[in-house]
This record gives structure tokens, sequence and C-alpha cells, in this order.
DNA sequence: CTTGACAGCTAATCGCAATTAGCTTATAAT
DNA sequence: ATTATAAGCTAATTGCGATTAGCTGTCAAG
């Protein structure tokens, strides 16, 4: 019945792991359950497919975003949520951001096609730095920023603090992402790393 | 002449952009100079190719890794060298790193065609992790456990500091991997990370 | 009932890309 | 000089993979 949409699902699964040049549509109907011709009842090309994805990507993300306040839009107005921030609540916030990038299904495919096909369409290319640095930075940085302000943390430059605190959380998730057996490993790496980050960024000392 | 020694460059930089299964022997050859078919007077098939690439990659990494100090080998004895460290020894270090990643001509299409391969080959996978954050991280932990207990810098989790050094240095290089036109600005916000980190982790204060 | 559109199938088609065959030339060793 | 080998070329061959043609069954609308 849905069979457009299961299409795309397990097109973007493909994708995810081998690339688009690397998968052929035949492996894409076997998965769904049909033979490949039928495919074309759906979409008129493998491109079309690809594309279909992508548009439901950008799409899907602006709702995301918003819901996990990534995006930075309104961040100083949401700021104030945080203004008594402690170290638990850091730690809770980073380690939610990263093991819901790292286990949502969609997210977490949607990052490794876009890396594995980043080099090959500048589109691609710039989505990915997008969502998974300039968009976290500069919420980051707002946030830091105002907390700075309210004194809640000392005073330094909010975007090398957003650095500080989100590139180790990338740097995290594209270990994981490769290696999905050190998850634990890292996730305690990740914990400590807040912990350290909230000491010295603390107002206690 | 060393025909043989030229298809691998080649077949390296065009893997690096579009990765194995987009780029076709006839291609190879034609940035080389010749038809497709001489190609097999040298290597035996497509997959031959790259194989040879990895194994020169492998290869070339440890003499490269050693004359970089990232490898963690010696960590301890070479720290004995950086005992006088300062914030502009640091910033020379770190931008030293960041650019020589990012514009070896070798390093940065070896890092781009793993990127690019790695969720299809868990060897590509490991490779990637080790060069890119097993390695650089234990030779810098080794670093600044060193430093803390010479006594130049406060004493805090090493690992710790060792990430937070680093991941702002690799997330930077997969942002200018992608977008290239960002690297002033990027050298830019690394340098700040790097004084701030100075700044945070120096006895000063 | 019956018709049309939908979604599936099998069996072509079509093109492309890897590889092989077999010829040619140059050069280096005997 | 002769010959063997290396390294190139053009012209097949081969196989695979995307797409198209055309048939079938289902099922909702009239």
């Amino acid at each position: 019945m849905n069979t457009k949409k299961r299409i795309l699902d397990e097109a973007l699964t493909l994708f995810s792991e081998k690339g688009y040049g690397n998968v052929y549509v035949a492996q894409i109907a076997e998965a769904v359950g049909i033979k490949a011709p039928s495919l074309y009842k759906h979409y008129k090309s493998k491109q079309d497919i690809f594309n279909a994805i992508l548009d439901e990507m950008k799409k899907s993300y602006d709702k995301q975003a918003s819901m996990l306040n990534i995006s930075g839009e309104d961040a100083v107005s949401d700021a104030e949520v945080y203004s008594d921030i402690g170290e638990d609540e850091l730690v809770r916030m980073a380690t939610g951001l990263f093991l819901y990038f790292l286990h949502d299904d969609y997210a977490q495919k949607f990052r490794k096609m876009l890396t594995i096909e980043q080099f090959r369409d500048s589109e691609l290319a710039h989505l990915l730095t997008k969502e998974y640095a300039d968009d976290p930075l500069s919420y980051q940085s707002a946030m830091f920023s105002m907390l700075c302000k309210k004194g809640v943390l000392r005073k330094y430059d909010p975007d090398v603090m957003a650095l500080h605190f989100y590139a180790p959380i990338y740097f995290l998730l594209t270990v994981c992402d490769r290696e999905p057996q050190r998850e634990t490993e890292s996730t305690e790496l990740l914990k400590r790393h807040i912990r350290q980050f909230s000491r010295i960024y603390g107002k206690g000392e």
C-alpha cells in the first residue's frame, strides 16, 4: 500500500551503507519485496528516488531541528530556560544530543549518506555542513553567550566555547558511526568531556 | 616510464573525489594519458589498483606519522621537548598539524577516499579511526599528561584534554574538506580555539 | 457487469564499462 | 642482427544493470 514510502526507506538504508553508485535498483526492489521494474510504477528513475529522499530530508530537518533546539533560530529566547543550568543538565543535554544523533534511524542514515556523497555534490556538502556544523555551533554559541551574560559561566568567547562543547560530540559521533561497538566507551568519554567542560567554564572553582 | 606509479596517483585522485564505484577505468587511463586496456599491463583489475593504493597508504603512514609525532609510540620521550611549551608554541603546533592534514596532497586524498568508502569496508573504517582518532588522541594525551606532570599545565584528565585540543581540529578539517573556501575563516577559529585552550589549561591566572 | 487505473510480473532492450585478444613498436640484452 | 619483453593501441567480448514493453490480476466507481 505505502510501497512508495517503503521504497524511500529501503533505498535510504542501502544508500547510507553503500553509496548511491554501489546500490542496484534490483537491491532496492528486493528489500521492498517487489521486482525491479515495479519500482518504475512509483519513481521514474533511480535518480528520482534519490531526489525524493533528499526532498524528504530537507522537509523533516526543520521540525527535527527546532525540536532539538539545534537550528539556532530562536536560541536567545530559549536560552532563558537554561539560565539555571548545572553540570548535570549539561551532561544530560550533551548525551541526549549525542545519542539522538547516533540512534535515530533516520538521522543516522541521512548523515551516513551525506558523508558518503558529500564530495560529489556541493549541495550535499552544504547540507551536511549546515546540519552538523553551522547550525549546532550557532545555536550553542548563542546559548553560551547568554549563560555568560547571566553570570552562570565565566566570560569567554562563546564561539570557541561552542566549538569546545560541540566538536568532541561530533568527533565521537563519527567514530561510533564507523565503529558501533565503541558506543559505550565513547559515551563515557563524552561524559568526562562534559564534566571537565563544566568545571573549566563554570563559576565554581 | 613510471606509469605504474602515475596510475596509482591519478586513481587516488579520482577515487577521493567520486568514490571507487563512480570512477571508470577509462577515466583513470585518460588522466594518465593512455587507453583503458593499457592499464591492464600494470594491474590486473580495477580492484587491484585500489588494493595497491591501500598498500601504499599503509606503508607511508608510519613514516609520516612519526615525522609528525602523531603516532603516540614514543610520545613520552618526545614530550621532553615540549616541557617549555607556551601558547604560541601550541598555536604553531595546532595550525601546523591542521594545515598539513588539509593541504598535503596525499593526506587529503587519502582521507577523502577513506571517508567515502568507510561504511563499505571495515578495514577502511578502522584505518580512518586509527589515523584520525586513536593515534592523534593517544599521542596528545601522553603529551598533555607529561605537561601536567611537569607542572606546565593544570592537572586535568589528559584524555579529555587531548579531546578538547584535537576534536576541534578534526571538526574544522571536515568542514574545510567539503568547503575549501572556508579555510581562512576556519584557521582563524582554530587559532582562537588554541589560545582559549591555552588560557584555560595554562597555569597563568 | 464492466471498465479503467493501479501495481505487480516476465521478458526484452539498450548502453555502458570492465576486461580480453591480438597486433605493433621500441628498446635492451644476447 | 635478432629476439624477447615491455607497454601501448584498436577492436572485440562479456556481463551487468537501468529502463521499457507489454501482459495480468484486483478492485473501486459507475
